[in-house]
DNA sequence: GTGGTCTAGACCACC
DNA sequence: GTGGTCTAGACCACC
């Protein structure tokens, strides 16, 4: 898996990390009990703070992406994700919703805006069926 | 319009107002040449600092939303929003990015997040020409 | 003489008001002895405040770009225009010092910069000779 | 680099701060990947408000003069600098138009003009070939 | 009355 | 320790 961080971005590198590894998994790069580079390693790896990475990998684990233990480090979690249930699915609609307002100022329609959605899903899962 | 402000939110205050402002804008409660609250009333209406709602207005300037004056104050844009180009576009997709990875990683499919997507569009655009 | 005043510009209009005068001096659109507009009508014409045009004909006066006298209105000044002294240039020097930097940081050359300064002054008067 | 505020003069002092900046790098004392003093150090040395050098260094930011990191504070931009583009081209034309004028009307040939814009030039870059 | 500038001081996120 | 955000309050330029 490939993890670029941005230092000069604004956004926090800690949500670069969390952001990432999530992609990873969406990519299907990162499986199921899949063993994650230690704190240390992916620190010392991308030239950053141990407690970013450390920060990172904790909210992944608040948020079902991770396992932490104590033996075998920092796995992707081995059964379930966590659902796209109604808070889910709530949370989301409130986030596209300034970035669909601001396409709509500036003339997107409704297709173009499920078109740019479609985009970016195929670039994440490519030889995904149609439906799903 | 109605601009509801979360203190409590981990979202800036002038964040909060320039979204509000740009939705305000694409629900078509703002229509181009009209005149904003001075910074000074808005931020007595809405019980914060002048110098945040200042920010959010220089911020929507910037972007080329509003024209500031000092005589008449502050009024949006008049002619032309900012474009739909390839810029922006790229920008979109960045920001959606994250957002659907971690709902693919939750399970859902093109034609859902699609959906969710149109959603939001239809809860801006009620009225829009094939919308739900 | 056309006067396009920007009501959206930072610079006050006043300012743009005698820039525009000076201007037009230079281009010999306006010739000394020649009366402006009284400051109704051109406040009038340009769809400004009577303060504003006051203000300009006052600064320019103060300049010793005209003459205000009661009876004839404000004319340009018909003996001598202020000389280019030491003061003069000192403040031109100030003034060119933050833009030429500005271009040297972008990788203007000498030679760029001072065709630059020559295509302004052949803007403003078309028909000198090369060495004045 | 030596940066000296006029605290009376009617330009704001982000202004002075934001040209002595682009001055300095124009001059060479202050070099791609330099770190600026914080926002609370050099507030701290001119006597003003960190608030004030936070402006003009955000100034410097949108310009492409600089970049702002949390943690390593400010430095100058590393790669490349802004271009002299048309854009800037048009704008510098257009800031050089009034002080051209001016000069034209106190009797200043072009020749002179070309002679004051080398003579800021050669201050800013002694060294440069082709030079006075 | 409008925005522009500046100060003074606080608390927070990041690392 | 760095910048980011926010408040509170002052004076000024413009019109």
């Amino acid at each position: 898996m490939m993890l670029d961080i941005d230092l000069q971005s604004e956004t926090p590198i800690y949500t670069q990390l969390v952001n990432g590894i999530i992609e990873g998994i969406a990519r299907g790069e990162l499986q199921p009990s899949e063993a994650l580079p230690s704190v240390r390693s992916l620190a010392a790896d991308l030239g950053i703070n141990l407690h970013t990475v450390n920060k990172a990998y904790h909210l992944l684990k608040q948020d079902g992406y991770v396992q932490i233990n104590r033996k075998q480090g920092v796995v992707i979690e081995p059964d379930a994700f966590p659902p796209a249930d109604a808070a889910f699915k709530e949370r989301l609609a409130k986030q596209l919703r300034p970035l669909l307002a601001d396409a709509i100022c500036r003339g997107m329609s409704k297709a173009e805006l499920e078109a740019a959605c479609a985009a970016v899903f195929d670039e994440l899962r490519p030889n995904e069926q149609g439906g799903g």
